[in-house]
DNA sequence: TTGTAGGCGTTATCAA
DNA sequence: TTGATAACGCCTACAA
C-alpha cells in the first residue's frame, strides 16, 4: 500500500490541495506549512505516482528512444556512447529515458512510436540514423510529437537538430591523403538511403575531384555499416588488379572489418595500407596500430540533443535550433 | 487531440465498456461487435492511454534498469550487449524498458531507484554487476518490488537470478595455462566489493593452488573494470623483477588496457605474453590478435533476465528460479 | 450481451 | 492562504 498525497494530506491536517501545492514550489502556500509538508513527505517517503500526474497534467515526463538495430544482436558502441549521453542528461533534467530496440523502416519500427506517441508514453523523441526520407519526421511532424535528430533529413519539415559537418570532414581527409602521396582512395559505403552515407560519401568524391582525381566505381564497396560488412567488402577491395592504398569507411565499425581482412592478407594496417573510420569511438584509441578515424562527441552529441528537445516541450514557440559541429580528423602516426 | 476509448465508442454507438472489453479479448461480447471495435480502433488509431491504464491497473507494463557509469562517459561494450538484450526481450513482450545511468552506491543511485519505485514507474527491476552486499536487494525485498540479478548477492533475500560461473572458468584457464608452461600467472582483479570479483579472483587463486603454484602478491593488481585501469594495472606487473607470462584480467576492457601496455615494452600479446579477459564481448574477435576471454551470452543472458522478470511479475507466486550458465573459454591460436 | 457508475492519484479551477 | 470539487482516460463490479 503505497502512499498516497491524501495519506500526507491526512496526516497534516490539511486538503490534498494545499499539499499539492506546497510540494510543487507555488507561492501561495504559508511557508511554516511548506516547510511542515516538505518534512512530512519526506519522512514518509512520499512521492506523487507518475501515472495520476501525467494522466492529469497530460505529459509524461519522459523521453524516447529508438535504437535502430539492424541485427538481434546489434554490437555498434557508437549507440552505448549515444545512450549513456541521452541517459546522463535525461537523468539530469529529471525526465525518464525510454528505449526501444527495433530494426529500421519495418514495420516492428512503426509499431514501437505508434504505441508511444498515441499511448503518450513519451513526450518527445530523440531520433538518429536518419534516412534521406524519413517517415518519422513526417509521421511526427504531423501527430505534432516534438523531437530532435542528429544528422539533418531532405523532408520539408521544419525541426531541431545537429548536423555533423561529415562532408567537409570526409573532403579534407581524402585532401591530406593524397598530399601523402595517396591515389588509390577506396570508400566502403553504408546503406545508400542514410544520410550520414550520402553525406561523406559526397565528401569523399568532392575531395578526389578537388584533388585531380576521377573518382571510379572499382574502389566503391558497397556495405551495412557493420564489422562483418566491412571486411567482406575489403575482400572486394583488395583482390581487384590495382587494389587501394587507402580505404575509408563509412564508420568506424566497418574500419574494423577492413583492418580484420587487410591482416588476413598478411598486410598491416596503417604502414601497407591507409585504413579509416569515422566515429571516434573510444576503442579506436585501443586498437593497434590505432585507427585514424574522424571523431564526432557522440556523447556531447546525446546529451545536447536531450537538452534542445526539453527546449523545445517547455517553450513550444521557441524557433527551432540548428546546430552544425565539425569533427575532428584523427590521425595518429600514419602512413 | 488524441483520440480516447470514448471517441471510439460513440462513433460505433457502442458503451466504452463494451469497446473495452472487445479490444481486451474478453468472451462475453459478440464477435460481430467485436470485429465493428477492432475494425474502428485501428481506422481511428486508437491506442489505450498508458496512463490512464497504470493508474487504473496499478502496474506500469515497464521494467527498469539502472546502468552503472562508474564514469560520466561510460565505454564497456559490455552494457550495449546487455542492453540491447534486455530492449529486444521486453519489446517482443510488449513492455517498456525504462533506462537511466548512475554511478554505484552514490546518492543518485538511490534516488533513481526511490523516485521509481515509489512513482510506480516501473513494475520490476533487473539489477547486474552486484556488489556482495547489495542495498539494492535489501531495498527492494523490503519495498516488495520484484527484480531479477545477473550475479548473486550475499544477502539473506531471495530472488531469482542467473549466475555465471566464473569461478570453474577461470579455474580451468588457470590450469590450462600451467599445462602450457606458465608459472607467473597474474590477476588484475576488479573493485573488491562486486560479486564478478571475489567470484573470478576466487577461481583464479583455487586454479594455481591445485597447480601446486603458490599465489603470490606481486602478481595481483588492482583494477576498475576499464581500459584505463587496466592498462595502469599491466605497467605495475611489467615493471617487477620477475614479470608474469601470463595476465589473468577481470573482463575485456581490461584485458584491453593491458594490450596496450604489453604493446608499448614492445612485446606481442599472446606471442610474448598470454593475455586472457573475460566477457566474450564482440570486440574481442576483432582484436589482433585474438583476445583470450571467457565468453558469457550477455545477450542472451539479458532476454533471459528479462522472462524471469515478467514471470516473477505474472506469477508471483512461483518460486524463484537459480539459473547457473557455464560460460566457455575461447582460446584463439594462443602462446 | 451490453450499459452504468465509481474510482485509480493528481492537479487545476474556483470559491471561501 | 486554504479547501472542495471536478476532471484526466481507463477498467471492472454490478445492474439491466
Amino acid at each position: 500500500m503505497p502512499v498516497t498525497i491524501r495519506d500526507v494530506a491526512r496526516k497534516l491536517n490539511l486538503s490534498v490541495t494545499t499539499v499539492s501545492r506546497a510540494l510543487d514550489g507555488y507561492d501561495d502556500v504559508a511557508e511554516e506549512t511548506r516547510q511542515r509538508v516538505i518534512a512530512a513527505a519526506l519522512e514518509m517517503e512520499y512521492v506523487p505516482n507518475r501515472a495520476a500526474r501525467q494522466l492529469r497534467r497530460q505529459r509524461a515526463d519522459t523521453i524516447g528512444y529508438v535504437l535502430p538495430a539492424h541485427e538481434p544482436r546489434f554490437a555498434d558502441p557508437f549507440f552505448s556512447e549515444f545512450v549513456a549521453g541521452l541517459g546522463d542528461e535525461a537523468g539530469s533534467s529529471n525526465v525518464d529515458l525510454l528505449i526501444s530496440t527495433a530494426s529500421p523502416n519495418e514495420e516492428e519500427e512503426q509499431l514501437v512510436y505508434q504505441r508511444w506517441v498515441h499511448g503518450h508514453k513519451v513526450d518527445g523523441f530523440v531520433l538518429n540514423h536518419m534516412r534521406l526520407r524519413d517517415w518519422r519526421v513526417i509521421y511526427l511532424d504531423r501527430k505534432e510529437v516534438p523531437f530532435v535528430s542528429l544528422e539533418r533529413t531532405l523532408d520539408p519539415v521544419e525541426y531541431a537538430c545537429i548536423e555533423v559537418d561529415g562532408f567537409g570532414a570526409v573532403r579534407e581527409l581524402v585532401l591530406r591523403l593524397v598530399e601523402m602521396g595517396h591515389r588509390r582512395i577506396a570508400f566502403v559505403c553504408g546503406p545508400p538511403h542514410l544520410v550520414i552515407q550520402a553525406d561523406r560519401y559526397a565528401g569523399y568524391r568532392d575531395g578526389l575531384r578537388s584533388a585531380g582525381i576521377m573518382p571510379t566505381l572499382e574502389l566503391i564497396a558497397e556495405s551495412d555499416l557493420t564489422h562483418q560488412g566491412g571486411y567482406h567488402a575489403a575482400q572486394q577491395l583488395l583482390s581487384i588488379s590495382d587494389p587501394p592504398s587507402a580505404i575509408l569507411c563509412i564508420n568506424d565499425l566497418t574500419a574494423f572489418g577492413v583492418y580484420q581482412a587487410v591482416r588476413e592478407r598478411g598486410l598491416q594496417p596503417n604502414r601497407d595500407i591507409c585504413i579509416a573510420g569515422f566515429d571516434g569511438l573510444e576503442i579506436t584509441r585501443w586498437s593497434h596500430p590505432e585507427l585514424i578515424t574522424i571523431d564526432q562527441p557522440v556523447y556531447d552529441i546525446a546529451r545536447q540533443l536531450v537538452k534542445m528537445l526539453l527546449m523545445s516541450l517547455n517553450e513550444s514557440d521557441k524557433p527551432y535550433s540548428r546546430v552544425m559541429i565539425k569533427p575532428k580528423i584523427m590521425m595518429p602516426g600514419c602512413c
